[in-house]
RNA sequence: GGCCUAGUGGCUCAGUUGGUUAGAGCGCCGCCCUGUCACGGCGGAGGUCGUCGGUUCGAGUCCGAUCUGGGUCGCCA
């Protein structure tokens, strides 16, 4: 029978006891992590967010009522216990923080009993996470998933913290906001006051920062949630969320420098850290033609290398076919790894096929110096030294060859480097490289919709030097972009926008708008320029990410409280869900299909 | 939408070339135990092997479909 707290006030949580409160009087609630009854001695440990206590009961000590109670006790119960903090006098527990030390009752109060949890309360849960997810509640009192979102609540404080120093506004956007096509599907709200209207939920709040600064608030930030209607991944989910910030009178190297000293600070105080600044920073050409990626991950070399001259005069025609389609050959020294077995190498081959790839050209260096090859047949001796040495291939290396598209290759490559690696186990969660990659490409040719797209946002600004390509080659204008990458994972990004009207207007003109189109979307915005728009520039975290990165997490569910599943579906809540008919009367919509 | 992967008591798993009554550890329930902390001892309960269909004398095991997780490609300005 669960009993009131009247009366009692607690005075310390589990871990926050050590031996410097022995001989005092405390009060302790929480949860029966553990009950073992010794028959006339019964210990507790005693759970709650700080870590555990043991609590002795002693019929001396308590009285037969409530020694009586304690026998009851099972995992789960929450209790109130009032007792002596004594030093333990059987042995110390080195295993808990707490281990010198035990509460030895007084009173016992059961608070609430508990049923047996579906799967065990503790740490690196080995339960499916499909049932996890379903009793979410429980699986949160896992100090592991608590360790991650105490850790996301100091990332949070701390940011405020710095921006607001740095002279930063904290200042919140609508979450029913207007839906602009372009970019990721939007979540769509109907309205019940404007029938057959929408509003969408923020990608971002891009437009409404930029028009915080024609207002003159000159730096904003907020911590917020925003939403893509897209395929979920370990790394994304359909709601996240940003540190978003936007800054007046500034250009690139300003908003690179307050970053940097934000990440270094957080890294500092969370976990003991030290961010060398500044952090190096990277063309996207130089990240693409290195490490085949715009994300990086540099804790490994194993870097690419262009062998499209040393090959163009041989006779294997995969290589020289993509040479002559416009492309190259690519490789990547797997330095060590001349012996893996050809199943593992086939696996290899497989994996670069779900990049693109037709295929992957392979060559083992032998000890003895001789080379096992999927292509030795159509090059001779010499051409085949030329390569190895091009890629510094040494005895007991394996050589592995993309040749195609650029696209392809440094997909194919790029993903290959990050695959082997982890194969290998050279990625280190506690090591953390830190790169800026600048200078993306302002614009991508889309196939599907046959015009460009804008790789960044509409709003971004090419670099001055490339204005006059805008209208003669737009495909090789660089965008004064920025995204900052960690350890292979994009953690943020953003650019320094137009705000220039008729720069803006030529870059809607390029992605195919209309002048009318574009006003029609983003009116508000253009409009807001004519009035006087200081230069700005802005940058937005994925904070999720951040903390599943600090934390060593390998998805972003572990750092999100109450996270959807694959299909986007919520596994405890059960939603999205059908609605009523009323609801949707009144929203003057039918929907055909309700499951 | 494609590909890969998993599904067997509450949890985590084992289960051979298809062959009697599907096992283990933990947990749970009962009794015992005054220094345990992976407590210990004795006893016990608990499974239509994700679902549907097929092959077979016989299916946890083979085949097909489907559902539910996870990873990934496409997608994610």
């Amino acid at each position: 029978m669960a009993e009131s707290m009247l009366g009692l006030k607690r005075s310390h949580r589990c871990a926050e006891l050590s031996v410097k409160n022995v001989g005092e009087e405390v009060t302790v609630m929480g949860w029966v992590q553990k009950s073992r009854n010794k028959g006339g001695i019964i210990f507790v440990d005693l759970r709650d967010r700080s870590g555990l206590l043991q609590i002795i009961f002693e019929e001396s000590d308590c009285g037969a009522e409530h020694f009586q109670k304690a026998e009851k006790l099972r995992s789960e119960f929450v209790v109130a216990i009032t007792g002596e903090i004594c030093k333990r006098e059987g042995n110390v527990n080195e295993n808990l923080a707490t281990g010198e030390i035990e509460v030895r009752a007084t009173r016992i109060r059961i608070l609430s009993e508990a049923q047996t949890p579906p799967f065990p309360i503790e740490d690196e849960s080995k339960t499916k996470e499909e049932l996890r997810l379903k009793y979410r509640y429980l699986d949160l009192r896992r100090p592991d998933l608590q360790k991650n979102l105490i850790m996301r609540s100091k990332v949070a404080t701390l940011t405020r913290q710095f921006l607001s120093e740095e002279g930063f506004l904290e200042i919140e956007t609508p979450m029913l906001t207007k839906s602009t096509p372009e970019g990721a599907r939007d979540y769509l709200v109907p309205s019940r006051v404007h029938t057959g209207t929408f509003y969408a939920l923020p990608q971002s709040p891009q437009l409404f920062k930029q028009l915080l600064m024609c207002s003159g608030y000159d730096r904003y930030f907020q911590i917020v949630k925003c939403f893509r209607d897209e395929d979920l991944r370990a790394d994304r989910q359909p709601e996240f969320t940003q540190i978003d910030m936007e800054l007046s009178f500034v250009d690139i190297d300003d908003v690179i420098d307050v970053n940097e000293r934000l990440l270094q600070k957080m890294f500092k105080e969370v976990l003991d850290v030290d961010v060398e600044l500044p952090i190096w920073r990277m063309t996207w050409q130089e990240a693409m033609d290195r490490f085949g990626s715009d994300k990086p991950d540099l804790r490994f070399g194993m870097e690419l290398r262009d062998v499209s001259d040393v090959v163009k005069e041989c006779n294997f025609v995969v290589f020289t076919g993509a040479l002559t389609n416009g492309g190259s050959v690519r490789g990547i020294n797997a330095t060590g790894q001349g012996a893996m077995p050809r199943k593992k190498i086939d696996a290899l081959v497989e994996f670069a096929k779900g990049y693109g790839a037709k295929g992957l050209a392979y060559l083992c260096i032998n000890e003895d110096g001789s080379y096992k090859s999927s292509f030795s047949k159509f090059m001779t001796q010499e051409e085949l030294n030329a390569l190895v040495e091009a890629m510094d291939g040494k005895a007991g290396d394996l050589l592995l060859f993309a040749a195609d598209k650029n696209k392809v290759v440094y997909d194919v490559l790029g993903a290959l480097r990050v695959e082997i690696a982890s194969q290998l186990g050279l990625l280190n969660k506690s090591d953390y490289k830190f790169l800026w990659v600048t200078e993306f490409p302002l614009l991508e040719w889309s196939e599907e919709q046959n015009r460009f797209t804008a790789m960044h946002h509409p709003f971004t600004m090419p670099m001055e030097e490339d204005l006059p390509l805008l209208d003669t080659q737009p495909g090789k204008v660089r965008a004064k972009a920025y995204d900052i990458v960690l350890n292979g994972t994009e953690l943020g990004g953003g650019s320094v926008r137009i705000f220039q009207n008729d720069i803006q207007e030529k870059m809607f003109e390029i992605l195919g708008f209309t002048k009318e189109e574009a006003y029609d979307r983003f009116g508000f915005l253009l409009n807001a320029f004519k009035y006087g728009v200081p230069p700005h520039a802005g940058l937005a975290f994925g904070l999720d990410r951040l903390i599943m990165l600090m934390a060593k997490q390998d998805s972003i569910r572990d750092v999100i409280a109450f996270p959807k599943v694959k299909d986007a579906s919520c596994l405890m809540t059960d939603a999205p869900n059908v609605v009523d008919k009323k609801q949707l009367d009144e929203l003057g919509l039918e929907v055909e299909k309700q499951k």
